[in-house]
DNA sequence: TGTACATCAGTGAACGCGCGTTCACTGATGTAC
DNA sequence: TGTACATCAGTGAACGCGCGTTCACTGATGTAC
């Protein structure tokens, strides 16, 4: 029995929508600036409201962060369906995917790093990242069992994801390298990590 | 010929001296509390200074916590150095100490990633950062050199350094387990892949 | 030995600004009877 | 059909606080002659 459309419900979508319009609009500006140089007012000003409201919707700016994070990673995900959707990809390609994903949004990778490390952060929001970041390894895990197969680990994706991340933290802004250089030889550092790294690993 | 201790330079190194008892101040709150609640007031108190005083020896801020780092990476080195003299030391040992380091460290390990990923940061304050960071692994690449032997590579020293520091930044308050399972998790991981992988991607 | 001057450590108080969040309120829409 | 009431979106303005940094100033010490 589906839910019927009542008021009520039409209520809660609308409500739903809201939220998604500020949502958005504060991920349009956290992939435009650093998001510690995004404020309420900015927030607001983007999706056209006054910052008071933005607070009927979320219940502080540390959860429209998360959130924000959470809308990535449903970005990534897909971007990773439709990656093994063209199959007989391997464990390399996937490496580069993902430091190639963390280059092309910054913001992004900034905003994971801050809440890893667990800067000021709101209680409950810190929380919800928990669960997310929880959920990110399991899908992960996910789409490398089906590269890998059935002997497949969490261990390596843990291997795998911390080695990748590891490489774009330590040289994001390394000194004197342009942003080609850099990426190659971001991508040659994860390759050997991977190829002759974590895949022998288990 | 040295230095005369004429009274100019008596009154430099006591400025240096003063820098120091600051400095010093400035990496005793750095190790009890998050840094970004260490304030300028805060230092002063426990320098037993006025704030203003401060400025008459540093920048900014910034640049104090550049000088914290400085000093925290000295301390590694000496560290390193000991251990070295023990001989007989592999690379597991050495992922192990960094991965300790880094645990017993934790507010240094911030301030690591703080600047990594740059977050506002004063531009001379970056710059010095950077400075340390190409001296860091230089300095690491040496003490890799020392056990690994002539056929060493930076290469080698950055895939080690990143893969560490990405297993500690991922897991560093992975929900679920208490410390000294995680502890012993980042060991694995770290071993993995420093041994099976690392150690083969020369 | 004394006087005028330069140098520098040190300071309390304030500047200036940003920014997350809350308050008291308005106005529109739906509900009850 | 109309009236009283409840619900909720939305808001401008202010609260409250923190905090890096600067200012104008005092006082001690050394230097020149």
């Amino acid at each position: 029995m589906p839910e019927e459309a009542s008021f009520k419900n039409l209520r809660e979508g609308e409500r739903e929508t809201r939220k998604e319009i500020i949502l958005n609009a504060a991920v349009k500006l956290f992939n435009a600036h650093v998001f510690h140089e995004v404020g309420m007012r900015d927030i607001a000003a983007e999706a056209g409201i006054s910052p008071a409201t933005i607070y009927r919707y979320f219940p502080s700016r540390d959860d429209i962060l998360v959130e924000a994070l959470l809308q990535d990673i449903n970005r990534i995900e897909k971007r990773l369906d439709t990656l093994l959707g063209g199959k007989r990809i391997g464990m390399e390609d996937l490496a580069i995917e993902v430091v190639d994903y963390f280059l092309a949004n910054e913001p992004t990778f900034h905003m994971m790093c801050h809440f890893l490390t667990s800067g000021i952060v709101d209680a409950e929001a810190l929380k919800k990242f928990k669960l997310i970041q929880e959920y990110f390894l399991n899908m992960f895990n996910m789409k490398l069992k089906q590269i890998k197969g059935k002997s497949h680990d969490v261990f390596y994706t843990h291997a795998f994801f911390a080695s990748v991340t590891g490489v774009v933290l330590t040289f994001l802004h390394y000194p004197g390298l342009n942003k080609q250089k850099k990426k190659e030889y971001m991508h040659r550092l994860a390759l050997a990590i991977i190829k002759e790294g974590v895949e022998l690993s288990v």
